[in-house]
DNA sequence: AGGAAAAGGGTAAACGTTTACATTTTTAAA
DNA sequence: TTTAAAAATGTAAACGTTTACCCTTTTCCT
């Protein structure tokens, strides 16, 4: 491949000349520019963005740490990562990390060799610690869905305690009494975090959730209906159902309307996360919605900014919001 | 950031022993190796990946080209090349191009200035010669869901007119008469070919699709809405519908419900791409798996072998499956 | 003890750029 | 013309690695 010493040897100026064309800097007469710019489309030259980013000392990157590209969630904050990256003339370095402390930190590991100008991670797995002692280390790292009261100017997160909070009240407006909940059953804080406040909320409202009446599982599909099945199960009655995430709320609701319940006439159902999913079962549910890409937009402006030594002044504490749609009533 | 140098003055070593060690390389004993790696640990040293991929004239990335990381297809299709990017210790360098031909370059290059070591590209606009001349430029070229006859060995695609017959084929085998399509109104080739296969294969089965029966709109699920309602609107009965897409497809059982047809039991419906909404529908959808993530992973494969001047030995071209669920009878 | 082979370690060039600084050429005012 | 300023171009060092090649210790056999 072209370098930039072949283009200037045939076109007989200095390499200095030639990446001053390259670069569109001033003071090249437009007689060698001219000349310059033909024997590099000759020559099929394309700069070398590593030398590039060796000499300068600017990567034009920005590295994202994901557990699963394929999960439409995480594609979504990818994608609000990408759209600022793109504006800022940056390329979206992905690293996905399996499910352990571990991996999560080598993922991070492949990003700092790159040296990503800034660095967003989604790490539910990585210690404290390690996650601070490493915010210290580089300048341009962001934390996003996770807060750490200490660093807390580096993290943009959502508050999952309201989420539960807004839900319990949105049935009891709707005078429910007789309320279910199926949760998550991974070890990470959202879902202790969204039953927390969703009992609080629960209890001011002189409403109470039956240890009984909440049921854990996979937060999928099938984790939904399996949950819903031992709910059912258990004999007792109920008329709302807060669910951990969407997929489990529509994995409820398949599983209701196959055991004669109706949705919304007989159960209310109430998701989390508004993923696209949400937009296309029948009946439309009702959803607390989780900004992820306007919040992973807002993650990537803070580590550019960060990584540029300044401090963008952006929201990162994000509510969630009811989404008022057919599953509820 | 602490270089191999600082590494190396600490330590008392040369920078040659210092690259050893971090390349668990030979010759070096262990009493020094302890030693440097101590220091690499005090110093927090981190090899410089672009300095590295300068000297070694290898950028261990993978490039791949996609118009948008947000929609679950693409993200499936990131997913499977990140799963190989893995296996072969390679990162993923995403480059998104929105809607035009000149985007799409402009994102090639960039990755070609990153010098990734293959590059699998979504291309659905640029022109066949641009898309020839690179894949002669660029050894570790794939295209991925295009088919250029001329460079097909570098293209891994799906058969789509195939797909077509396999839909009508099933709606023959049902008894079904009165059919119709809702169509993508996007003037690339996949819809052209999917409703060419199926009027194709309807012919044969002594079955026709009538001028009128065939709708199109925006592959969405509200383009779905909007054309089965003019299928509705112009009166002539139908029994069976072929859509562009699973997301069409959804939103034409939304509407045909809306409008007092159950489905299947009046109309029977089935979708194109398999993608994760098609199973949290209700009904389920029946559909046309699309097997993009393993695609995905067989171009990335054959990116990563051309560029290494092999040739992989996988499947290229893909014939999509029919997946019956519950929305055909 | 002598010596050869093996092991450990160092030197310096190269990778493809950018850029401060030096040099040459052009321009235009005197 | 001369000449000072401005414009164009060139020189060379630096960025942080890897690696071929060379030199110095050890090791261990006879």
């Amino acid at each position: 491949m072209a370098t930039i010493k072949d283009v200037a040897r045939v076109a007989g100026v200095s390499i200095a000349t030639v990446s001053r064309v390259v670069n569109k800097g001033p003071k090249v007469g437009q007689r060698t520019r001219d000349k310059v710019l033909s024997v590099m489309n000759e020559l099929g030259y394309t700069p070398n963005a590593n030398a590039r980013a060796l000499v300068t000392q600017k990567s034009t990157t920005i590295g994202l740490v994901i557990p699963d590209l394929s999960d439409p969630f995480f594609a979504a904050l990818a994608s609000g990562v990408d759209k600022i990256a793109k504006d800022s003339n940056v390329q979206l370095l992905i690293s996905t990390s399996s499910m352990s402390a571990e991996s999560e930190k080598q993922a991070i590991d492949l990003l700092v060799e790159r040296r990503c100008e800034a660095i967003i991670i989604h790490s539910k797995l990585l210690a404290e610690t390690t996650l601070i002692e490493l915010s210290q280390r580089i300048p341009g790292l962001i934390l996003i869905d996770r807060f750490i009261e200490s660093i807390n100017d580096r993290c943009v997160w959502l508050d999952n305690l309201e989420g539960g909070r807004i839900a319990a009240r949105h049935f009891a407006s709707l005078g429910h009494k007789q309320i279910a909940c199926i949760n998550s059953n991974y070890s990470i804080d959202d879902p202790k975090l969204r039953l927390e406040g969703f009992r609080l909320a629960l209890v001011e409202q002189a409403l109470k959730l039956e240890n009984d009446m909440v049921s854990e599982n996979e937060p999928s599909l099938k984790g939904g209906e399996i949950a819903t099945q031992k709910l059912l199960a258990s004999g007792k009655p109920f008329s709302a159902l807060f669910a951990y995430n969407d997929a489990m709320a529509i994995g409820a609701i398949s599983t209701l309307e196959d055991n004669g319940f109706k949705v919304p006439q007989d159960v209310s159902v109430i998701g989390f996360d508004d993923v696209i999913l949400s937009r296309y079962s029948r009946p439309k549910l009702t959803t607390l919605h989780y900004p992820i890409e306007e919040m992973a937009q807002n993650a990537a402006k803070l580590a550019l900014s960060f990584a540029a030594n300044e401090q963008a002044d952006v929201v990162r504490n994000y509510l969630p919001r009811l989404i008022k749609r057919e599953s509820t009533a």
